[in-house]
RNA sequence: GGCGACGUGGCGAAGAGGCUUAACGCGACGGUCUGCAAAACCGUUACUCACCGGUUCGAAUCCGGUCGUCGCCU
C-alpha cells in the first residue's frame, strides 16, 4: 500500500480543528503510533501571512510534523492541483515512516482533492489561455464568452453555473485546450483507509470563538504583518484575500478604526463559516463529533491504524 | 404646556401622487462548487410603508386626528 491510513477532520474556521488534530497526533505518538499532520488550509500555503491566517506556531506543533503550510510566496500562484501534488508527495513520504497522516483543514475543496482522489491534476489547462480569456471576460463581458461555451462544450454548459465568470472562463479554458468537450473525469478515491470527522460548534459559541480569534490576531500584530507585508507585496495578490490584511491595511489607512476592522474582520468570517457549512453538510461520510470531539477522534484514528 | 423634525423589513436606507403587487446595502436563511475555493457565484427574506379617518380614478407619497421618538422653547 503506497497511502497511509488517513484521518480527515473538517470543519469550519475557528473550530478548533488544528488544536484537535495536534492533540490526537501527540497522543497517538505516546501510544507508539507515529502520526504527522497535513494542513489543507488553502491561505496557510503562504510563507508571511502568519497571524492573519492562524498558522500553528513552531512551538505549537509540539514535535509533530506539519505539512502543507508555507509552500510558496505570496505572489505565486496555487490551486488545488498544486495543494494535490504536494499532498500526494506528502502522503508517499509519510507512508514510507509507517505513520499515520491527519489531513485538516477548511478548505472543503482541499480535503475531497485529496480524500477522494479528485483527478484535478489531469484537467487540461494552460495559463496563457487563460489569461486571454479572463482579459476577454474584463473587455467583452460575460455573455459572449457563455455563448462561446455553450457553442464548444454545450454539455459542460448545460452543467454548470454560467453566472459564475471564474467558472465560464475556466470550461472555456479547458475546451479550448482539450479542442472541445473536455471528459469529466471520476474520482478515484483514496487508496488506503480513511476516515471523516468533523467538528461543530454551537452557532453563539462559535460566534464567540470567531470573535475571539479576530481580536487576538489584531493583540498579536495583525497590523504590523499586513503592513510588512504589502511593502514587499503587490496587495491585490490573491493570497490576501484572505481575511484580516485588507481590514489591517485599512486601518493603516486611517480608512477604519481597528475597533471596526475587527468587527468586519468577524463578519467576514462569520460569512465564511456559512459557506463552509453548507459545503461539508453535503459532504458524505462525516462523522460530526459532537459530544467528545477529543475521544471521538482518538478512537477514529485508533481504528485506522490497527 | 408650546413649537419643529421625524416615524418604510432584524438593522441602515431609497422612494416625495400612477414607472412600486416598495430600490439598494448589511444581516439572516438555503444552495452551487473537479486548477484563483478565506475565492467566485445563485436563490429566499415588507401583500406593505406607526395607527385611524379623509381627498383622489389612483397615496408610502396630499390633508386631519391619535400614538411614539428626537430637538428646541417655557
Amino acid at each position: 500500500m503506497t497511502r497511509p491510513p488517513l484521518l480527515v477532520i473538517a470543519g469550519a474556521t475557528a473550530t478548533g480543528k488544528t488544536g484537535l488534530a495536534i492533540d490526537v497526533a501527540e497522543r497517538l505518538t505516546g501510544e507508539g503510533i507515529a502520526a504527522e499532520v497535513i494542513s489543507a488550509d488553502s491561505r496557510q500555503v503562504y510563507r508571511g501571512l502568519d497571524i492573519g491566517t492562524a498558522k500553528v506556531s513552531a512551538a505549537d506543533q509540539r514535535g509533530i510534523p506539519h505539512h502543507g503550510i508555507d509552500l510558496v510566496e505570496p505572489d505565486q500562484p496555487f490551486t488545488v492541483a498544486d495543494f494535490a501534488a504536494h499532498a500526494d508527495e506528502t502522503l508517499g513520504a509519510i507512508a514510507e515512516r509507517g505513520a499515520l497522516a491527519i489531513l485538516v483543514g477548511g478548505t472543503g475543496l482541499y480535503l475531497r482533492a485529496v480524500a477522494r482522489g479528485l483527478p484535478v491534476g489531469e484537467l487540461p489547462s494552460d495559463p496563457a489561455v487563460r489569461a486571454r480569456l479572463e482579459a476577454e471576460f474584463l473587455a467583452v463581458g460575460l455573455e459572449p464568452l457563455v455563448e462561446r461555451l455553450r457553442a464548444v462544450a454545450p454539455q459542460r454548459a448545460a452543467a454548470m453555473d454560467t453566472a459564475n465568470p471564474r467558472r465560464v472562463v475556466r470550461a472555456l479554458e479547458m475546451a479550448t485546450v482539450a479542442g472541445g468537450e473536455p471528459p469529466v473525469p471520476d474520482p478515484r478515491g483514496y487508496d488506503g483507509p480513511v476516515a471523516w470527522i468533523g467538528l461543530e460548534v454551537e452557532p453563539e459559541t462559535h460566534r464567540e470563538w470567531i470573535a475571539g480569534r479576530a481580536n487576538a490576531q489584531f493583540d498579536a500584530g495583525l497590523i504590523e504583518e499586513a503592513k510588512a507585508l504589502r511593502e514587499r507585496w503587490d496587495p491585490a495578490l490573491p493570497a490576501f484575500s484572505a481575511i484580516g490584511y485588507r481590514e489591517a491595511w485599512a486601518v493603516l489607512d486611517g480608512e477604519l478604526t481597528r475597533e471596526a476592522a475587527i468587527a468586519e474582520d468577524i463578519r467576514r468570517n462569520q460569512a465564511f463559516a456559512k459557506r463552509q457549512r453548507t459545503w461539508f453538510r453535503a459532504e458524505p461520510d462525516i462523522d460530526w463529533l459532537r459530544d467528545d470531539p477529543p475521544a471521538g477522534a482518538l478512537a477514529a484514528a485508533r481504528a485506522l491504524a490497527r
